[in-house]
DNA sequence: AATCAAAGCAACCGCTGCTAT
DNA sequence: CATAGCAGCGGTTGCTTTGAT
């Protein structure tokens, strides 16, 4: 417990990374690769600790790095994103190849939360800044709950994104010009290896967006389905046509990996009551039990699972963003990332 | 040309979670 | 089970560059 910075450990160089430096480290790990990093930088000839040489690898020398200005779609995909998984600066990294966290945090903080206050949307809620101050002037209390406050808690988060119904999503209009489907399929890689691009995912055509007839990604269906090893055709998805809050998931038991440490029925924060079960499926309704919790309100140590922030997915990407498009690619890309580790 | 403020960026720090022992 | 070491993440700092006056 509280371990001392690595470099007071000795004499260790800080600071930026002279030319020299960096060649040495380039070459070491071209030759022997990384290893552990703790002692790169003796093998390397560095007085540096493996921390530095680690943070200059992957945010500045690694080969596969894009540099240059963020292109205007980049910059939309990664407010899209941030309104989803919010500072999860890795997971926004992971969609945008070629770029690194340190990256786009750095050009959210300087850049891209001022163009969205100017544009009259809070930047941590993605709520037009005039509703905040409504909430703010009619309800103390509920602007308590609401505002939106650090936590490194993902249900916290998810609680003070407060769904008023016929919710409309601000940052709809900032981007949603300038994208077609086209643009997401090269910005999503999926980085489990054992599900190939194929996945099967379809999504429910008739919300007047056309699909890219060349990407594996979409193809025409009537429901959203998603398939893979795991869930073998089986896990079905499906959005309430209710225009409020409404929103259920529907997934097999059966179709999560036997190895799955998330129990369907034990998954913290959904109300028992919105779970039914029967001997074939496991279905999920009304997902509210993130806002209506507040007599059992939610312990802030709350281990946050891959199944909630699915169904927490589904819930914010159909209410606040509204495009089957953009819902379909996350709910995607969350299903398959998290269960990742379990293949 | 000089000064100052703002913006941009690289790097550091502290913490967390995972894993090996 | 407890502990230590490590990798990784996100917040923050501080240096450099750019632009305005």
């Amino acid at each position: 417990m509280g371990r001392h910075s690595c470099c007071y450990k000795q004499k260790l160089r800080k600071g930026l990374w002279s030319p020299e430096e960096d060649e040495k480290l380039i070459k070491h790990i071209t030759i022997y690769g990384h290893g552990c990093w703790s002692s790169v930088p003796k093998l390397a000839g560095l007085q540096r600790c493996g921390k530095s040489c680690r943070l200059r690898w992957i945010n500045y020398l690694r080969p596969d790095l894009k540099r240059g200005t963020f292109s205007l779609e980049e910059q939309n995909l990664i407010i899209e994103l941030h309104a989803v998984l919010g500072n999860r600066w890795s997971q926004i990294a992971a969609q945008l190849p070629g770029r690194t966290d340190n990256e786009i945090k750095n050009l959210w903080n300087s850049s891209i939360k001022k163009k969205l206050r100017q544009s009259g949307i809070d930047p941590t809620t993605h709520k037009p800044l005039s509703e905040l101050h409504q909430i703010e002037e009619k309800s103390p209390e509920i602007t308590a709950a609401e505002k939106p406050k650090p936590s490194s808690n993902p249900v916290s988060r998810a609680r003070y994104t407060g769904r008023p119904e016929n919710f409309h999503h601000p940052t709809q209009d900032f981007f949603i010009d300038s994208f077609k489907p086209s643009d997401f399929s090269g910005f999503l890689s999926f980085q489990n290896p054992n599900h190939g691009p194929n996945h099967g995912l379809n999504h429910e055509p008739n919300h007047g967006l056309s699909t890219n007839p060349n990407s594996n990604l979409f193809s025409k269906s009537s429901e959203l389905m998603v398939s893979d090893n795991h869930f073998n055709d089986n896990a079905l998805l499906h959005s309430m046509s209710s225009p409020n809050l409404s929103v259920s998931a529907r997934i097999k038991p059966e179709n999560f990996p036997s190895d799955n440490p998330i129990s369907p029925f034990g998954v913290n924060g959904i109300s028992t009551s919105n779970v039914s079960s029967s001997s074939d499926d496991l279905q999920i309704t009304n997902c509210n039990f993130l806002e209506n919790n507040d007599n059992n309100s939610l312990p802030e140590d709350i281990k946050w699972t891959d199944y909630q922030f699915l169904i927490e997915t589904i819930f914010i990407t159909k209410q606040l963003i509204g495009t089957q498009l953009i819902s379909s690619n996350i709910i995607y890309y969350k299903i398959f990332g998290g269960f990742s580790d379990n293949s």
